[in-house]
RNA sequence: GCCGCGGUGGUGGAACUGGUAGACACGUUGGACUUAAAAUCCAAUGGGCUUAAAACCCGUGAGAGUUCGAUUCUCUCCCGCGGCACCA
């Protein structure tokens, strides 16, 4: 009996699987095709932990079960490769962030392959590659000749401790995503992407994916849809008007006051001289509060009188206009009708400056903001508050529109380990694309890595001067890099065509691979990747760049989505140095193997819920292999056939497959090994069937017993065994006899019976324990469950 | 504050469209093997009551409701986690 040694035979099979590019996709195949991809690492010096695994050998399970199912598996991995780790660490060693991340990539490789992942290496790509950044760049231009991306001078978020802006979605609590230092707001002209066209198709497009409905509604909240009316308000004794735009048109009689965000134009040139020293000390002072100050609920409004006034278009009253910083300038118009009657920020603001408060919906709350009856609007009288909102609107020749909150995307960065924005300036010309003839602009390897707020290509010699590709006179690079998540958002693309000189990639790949069958990462990407990656997917469709000629196109990159739950360490707190609880994949693949741990991940809990990391648990199912190992002495011509519980099992592990089911999946595995344990002998065939459907779960072992049964071929060349609906039949159903709905006895019956009602209620009330139950009572009522339970009322 | 997800034995977790709650595994206890330990194998293992068993009762965060029957559906509340955060 030779003894279960995973060291010895995971190297043997992964070397093999390499060596036959096992896993290679092939564009030529006549198959139906299955994509399943994983959102691709960013190879941090600190290698693997054990959270990557989890989401790898789910998609790796599936990619071996769908091959096996008959199809086309691309499977393929990379590296999202730019990014601030690598560039921090440089400033403190002097390392350049290349040779780090050439380092790290090489770790991350390694160590992803001792897990025997089944992915197509021919297909790998690294975003920090100028062959992969060249079209990082190409699609920058093209967004560019679109007017998708342009440059503009706004309030920005900064980082002080990057020392470089941030985009909206990388603002999380006010704080860096990355660092979390608080990001103040600066004025600066930066690059932006403008996904704020593509609002209403990003939201369209969640109605025709398979997502998790939390991630689903996350991306709502974040595009954040209201239906409104823009309205006019003329002021008193100025040319001027204020435009402000509502959801509660319907309550413009109740407006009674307006607010302008500070930074409106509109607030230097209305103020009156007796108000202007009060204005300007309250926009100074409210300029410095940094953006997590200003949106702190729990502190009290506060704001100024200009000494203007507008006229309400609807009551023609004369209402003050105020300066507050509860007004936001960058939703909306920036300036507000305020209605203190029916919302709540307003009638706090009233209260506190003792403004007029009216009543315009008929309710006995000082302060409704729900729907309702209209009052005190003239011929709106008695109206619904939903039909007022166009009539109302409609009157003071206002017009009914739709706000989003998602903004444009900002995508420069003042940092070095990206690609460079491929834009030239020329003082004659201006800004000048970079022509695409002489793409890619590489990164210079002479800078000063020291972040000064400027990008630190401005210090390379080599970099910044140019040609200017109009008028050929001297001119300068943007030195500004782009956001990696620029680079992420298209690497599924690149995969289909990983080595096209000519094109970011054929269509007539994309059209064999595309869409994403399979998408498996982290639910932290719900507003970032995940959005990012819609948009420049739906623009290089819009623009003709991708042409999918499918039946179920939906403009989708990814149809299902799929999110891991994070592993947390043994005492049940995340994961991290600080607290000393991060378990290294490695070390459980040095004391157990690659199966075992596969399996233990895959065991833990529900794919997509938070489970903690348990060591003593793997012990659990490093037996289950063991004894897996074991069945092979067991195996013979003869034997007891296990044919009900094997095909229960092999319906079990594939429908458990197809939704994620793993952990049950393994669970039924383990039964039917049990079960075969007990036996003294197996036969071959059920054997085989058996290793099969463990292939995906642990394939060193199912490969090394396959071979050793004496298969000549790969396991992974097999079909993926049918059950037998005749063998998964029981002989006998277990009928569960209740009275009153309490279990009170059980009774077996030959399943030829089990629609017999009335044989069973005979054999029921046959039985002493029922009769015991049913005492004198009289029986008023009895249900029957098919096969299951027989309910008995009395 | 708003939106979402969740709360099941000592632990991780099962439970199909409302139908035996606790599958599978860890741990624990007892036993076998061993000079011994580890490993392995066998058995028991939600709580109460009981010397033990049988029998019975209780039990899926709390309370109510719908139902012949609720971990599953509805309402109210409590707790944990995640997201958003003055979005007019």
């Amino acid at each position: 009996m030779k003894k279960y040694n995973p060291q010895k035979i995971e190297g043997k099979w992964q070397k093999k699987w390499l060596k036959t590019e096992s896993f290679s996709a092939l564009d030529s195949s006549k198959k139906e095709k299955f994509y399943c991809l994983d959102m691709f690492p960013y190879p941090s010096s600190y290698g693997l932990h054990v959270g990557h695994p989890e989401g790898y050998t789910a998609t790796d399970i599936v990619s071996r079960y769908k091959r096996m199912k008959g199809f086309e598996v691309i499977h393929p991995m990379g590296w999202d490769a730019f990014g601030l780790p690598a560039e921090n660490f440089a400033i403190k060693s002097h390392i350049h962030p290349k040779e780090t991340t050439k380092k790290s990539i090489a770790t991350f490789k390694k160590q992803i392959q001792s897990l025997g992942l089944s992915y197509d290496w021919d297909r790998e790509i690294s975003t920090a590659d100028p062959e992969y950044y060249k079209w990082t760049q190409w699609i920058f231009l093209k967004l560019y000749e679109n007017g998708l991306a342009y440059k503009k001078k706004a309030a920005v978020n900064w980082c002080e401790s990057c020392k470089t802006v941030l985009a909206n979605e990388q603002v999380q609590d006010g704080k860096c995503e990355r660092c979390k230092n608080i990001v103040v707001q600066k004025d600066l002209e930066q690059w932006f992407f403008k996904t704020t066209a593509y609002a209403q198709k990003l939201l369209d497009g969640l109605k025709h994916v398979d997502w998790p409905q939390p991630i689903k509604l996350m991306q709502e909240n974040w595009i954040g849809k209201s239906e409104g009316a823009e309205i006019e308000f003329s002021i008193s004794n100025f040319q001027f008007s204020i435009k402000v735009f509502t959801t509660r048109p319907d309550t413009l009689y109740g407006a009674t006051y307006m607010v302008l965000a500070p930074e409106h134009e509109l607030v230097s040139k209305i103020t009156s001289q007796e108000q202007k020293k009060e204005v300007e000390k309250y926009l100074k002072k409210s300029r410095k509060k940094t953006e997590l100050e200003r949106t702190d609920l729990a502190k009290e409004k506060t704001g100024v009188f200009t000494g203007a006034y507008a006229i309400n278009p609807a009551t023609k009253k004369k209402i003050p206009i105020w300066v507050a910083d509860y007004v936001l300038s960058s939703y909306g118009t920036g300036a507000i009708m305020a209605v203190p009657a029916h919302d709540e920020r307003d009638f706090e603001f009233a209260k506190k400056y003792k403004l007029e408060i009216i009543k315009v919906l008929d309710s006995s709350e000082d302060c409704y903001s729900g729907e309702g009856k209209i009052i005190n609007s003239d011929e709106f009288n008695d109206l619904d508050n939903n039909i007022a909102k166009k009539n109302i609107t409609e009157k003071v020749g206002g017009k009914l529109t739709t706000q989003y909150k998602l903004k444009d995307w900002l995508i420069s960065r003042q940092r070095y380990w990206g690609a460079p924005i491929p834009i030239i300036y020329c003082e004659k010309c201006g800004e000048v694309p970079v022509l695409e003839k002489d793409l890619p602009v590489e990164l210079p390897d002479d800078v000063d890595f020291k972040p000064k707020g400027e990008s630190p290509l401005v210090k390379s010699k080599t970099f910044h001067q140019v040609k200017c590709p109009k008028c050929g006179q001297d001119a300068r690079r943007e030195v500004d890099t782009m956001d990696t998540f620029v680079c992420s958002s298209w690497y599924y693309l690149r995969y289909c065509d990983p080595h096209n000189e000519k094109e970011f990639a054929s269509n007539e790949k994309l059209k064999k691979w595309m869409p994403v069958d399979l998408y498996v990462g982290g639910a932290e990407h719900a507003c970032m990747h995940l959005i990012y990656a819609r948009f420049i997917y739906k623009v290089l469709k819009d623009l003709g760049y991708v042409k999918i000629d499918e039946k179920a196109d939906h403009n989708e990159p990814y149809q299902k989505l799929m999110n891991q739950g994070m592993i947390l360490g043994e005492d049940h707190q995340k994961m991290s140095k600080s607290r000393g609880n991060v378990i290294n994949p490695d070390d459980v693949i040095k004391e157990y193997g690659a199966d075992t741990l596969r399996l233990y991940e895959m065991f833990m809990g529900t794919f997509s819920e938070v489970k903690p990391w348990d060591t003593k648990s793997i012990k659990g199912v490093y037996r289950f292999l063991d004894r897996v190992w074991h069945l092979q002495d067991k195996v013979d011509a003869q034997g007891k056939a296990v044919g009900n519980i094997l095909h229960k099992t092999i319906k079990k592990v594939s429908e458990d497959i197809e939704r994620f089911g793993f952990n049950t999946a393994i669970s039924q595995m383990m039964i039917l090994t049990n079960e075969m344990s007990a036996l003294d002998k197996i036969y071959k065939s059920d054997f085989e069937k058996f290793l099969i459907i463990l292939s995906p779960f642990a394939p060193h072992m199912a490969e090394e017993l396959w071979e050793l049964l004496g298969n000549k071929k790969s396991i992974f060349l097999e079909r993926w065994p049918d059950y037998d609906k005749a063998l998964i039949q029981d002989k006998e159903a277990q009928i569960i006899i209740q009275i009153n709905g309490k279990l009170r006895d059980k009774i077996m019956i030959d399943a030829k019976h089990i629609s017999d009602q009335k044989r069973i209620e005979e054999l029921a009330m046959a039985s002493e324990k029922v009769q015991k139950f049913i005492g004198s009572n009289k029986v008023k009522k009895i249900f029957y469950v098919k096969g299951r339970l027989l309910n008995i009322v009395v």
